[in-house]
DNA sequence: TCAATCGATTATAACGCTTCAATCTTTTGA
DNA sequence: TCAAAAGATTGAAGCGTTATAATCGATTGA
């Protein structure tokens, strides 16, 4: 492995200072041309890179490069996709660059890759925290103490800090009862990992749904499935198999992917949607429009969450303005192919 | 603004030197329980928190969760997604993190995150390059000259350096001599942005194939597309419906997205896949097996290749090999259900 | 011609932390 | 009881950069 190439062997290579290659670096206008030129072809000669630690103690820790750290649980779930690409658009228009790490929804390495960024000079992180009910929160409480700029995707109790994120029982809620305004008595929710807090929620306002109905909230009703297009795909079948002779009219799932895994399951029990069974998922990731028939689903504005999150950092960087910022945004019901009144 | 908090400040209000605070905070074993004890207060009462950046400093920048950076096209690019895993695998085994970056297809920004992960102090980065046909690429040359470890995702011309590919063409090939295998003569293909290379190697695969046949490269055969579900949707609508009377039975798209697109066009033509059309994708995403109907489709070993990459790197910062690797993967045909024989 | 001036460059002291040889304490064994 | 061993703590030398006072050389003005 290579040596690190450092300030001063450019120096060297130049036949200059260190101080007058830093002045390069930073392009300070006291370095004549003919200097700077040698200078810099000493840097491309050698492969030069600044390091940002060391830069960063020199300036007395005050500068900062240009960049975020984003930490989410999955790389594959486009819904991550999304945000990234909302805080893509705001730190674009602000010279600055989103680095993304994983956090594979485990809550110690949560933490490490928070450090990690942090150690790497990032100006602050967006995170979607790790909400397991085993989960300990701690590091998430240490760096609000820190001072370090950062915003959760999602509420912590007990946690003062900038959060983005949307009312999940509010709108599961709206989704059961547009089920429930076309007619479905007989609805039933694919839940997702009990340990999350999005899951915990969207099953919440699944229960609360019928609070101003006549109906009431049936036994078994409540499914317990998880949150990938397989745990969809298996539940599904497993499900309305046992339940041949009185199955449901309407699923709501906890997610895109699990609706998307129900669908193909009830395919392949000859089951039409929405003829026989309404089906409504949630996110609104882009596969539920690239299906052949388009998924009704709780629209979750990732974009615009994403974006908040950069803005509100990136305004605690220059503001140095320390109160937290809460932000809810909405989620709202696309109504698309897979819903229609029980037959 | 109130002035740092330093390790020292934490020393003096315990009665220790700095040597044992820091000992305190990295947990060395050697620490009478009393002492830290004393220590730890002091951290408590002064509300320290170790500078990051000092602590790379001090730790000579090489030690510290160590990572590898990957720069992809574009984040929501189920592709990418799975090469991230590949590595994360390789590189959870060795206590190494991936960290995200997005060159959103542009050369510049490339080279732009490229260095300023170099700046962070990554131990080596993999590169899906930018390869327009436009594309200034001096800046993978002088990353190359500066022996600094990278891993390309894909062959550049003229560049010796580590690369994990397919060979495209090839496996092109393969997908339409099995269309041509079981029966098809009027085949088409669906032709990504000419300006990168993936889309210009399966497009010449393409052509390429018809060599040892008694058919012949038909003028019109190679429909200019693009790369998205939209691109192989619209392009789907115009070209089926332009040829209502003598439509082609089989596509060969450019990857999975498009025929994804491709097939929601043709079931809105109200056209059978694959009863009147087959359709074959190239990638094998995710998405591939979770449609109503499974997608025939070549599929790229996306894992392997992100750990092969890993594995490069890591090697290569351990043992100071310099000898660039050069590794083609097998891509396969992966056959489902939108392939069958013409009628 | 010599000092004063100005621009370019250098040398060096921080920055906050880790590390490790050296030193100081305590424990152990005979 | 004392030397040796083991354990705990210290102090100072880095780590790669920036910032700044000091220096050097070339101009300028009189």
């Amino acid at each position: 492995m290579a040596k690190r190439v450092t300030i001063a062997h450019v120096a060297e290579q130049a036949g200059v200072s260190t101080g007058t290659v830093s002045a390069v670096i930073n392009s300070r206008p006291t370095v004549r041309p003919e200097t700077r030129a040698r200078v810099l072809r000493a840097i491309d000669a050698l492969g030069y890179q600044p390091s940002a630690s060391a830069q960063r103690m020199g300036r007395g820790l005050s500068a900062s490069p240009p960049c975020i750290g984003i930490v989410v649980k999955e790389i594959d779930n486009p819904f991550y996709a999304e945000v990234v690409k909302g805080a893509s658009t705001v730190l674009d228009a602000r010279g600055s660059v989103p680095l993304v790490c994983l956090s594979d929804g485990d809550f110690e390495k949560e933490g490490l890759v928070i450090n990690s960024l942090r150690g790497r000079d990032v100006q602050g992180v967006i995170v979607a925290p790790v909400l397991d009910t085993r989960a300990d929160l701690s590091h998430l409480f240490l760096l609000r103490r820190s001072g370090f700029p950062f915003v959760l995707l999602e509420r912590v109790e007990g946690l003062m800090t900038n959060v983005v994120s949307v009312d999940n029982a509010a709108a599961e809620r709206e989704a059961v009862r547009y089920l429930l305004g076309i007619g479905h008595e007989r609805i039933v929710h694919f839940a997702g990992p009990t340990y999350t807090k999005h899951s915990r929620d969207r099953q919440l306002g699944f229960e609360t749904s019928f609070s101003q109905t006549a109906l009431r909230l049936e036994e078994g009703a409540v499914v317990p499935c998880g949150p990938r297009f397989e745990d969809g795909y298996r539940t599904g079948l497993e499900y309305f198999r046992a339940l041949e002779d009185d199955p449901p009219t309407a699923v709501a799932c906890f997610n895109d992917l699990v609706a998307l895994g129900l669908m193909r399951a009830l395919s392949e029990l000859g089951l039409d949607v929405p003829g026989d069974v309404s089906v409504v998922g949630f996110d609104d990731v882009p596969a539920a429009t690239q299906t052949a028939v388009p998924l009704t689903t709780v629209s979750v504005p990732k974009r615009e969450m994403g974006a908040r999150a950069a803005q509100i950092i990136l305004d605690q960087c220059e503001d140095r303005i320390d109160a937290p910022a809460s932000v809810t945004l909405e989620a709202t019901l696309e109504v698309r192919a897979t819903t229609s009144p029980p037959r």
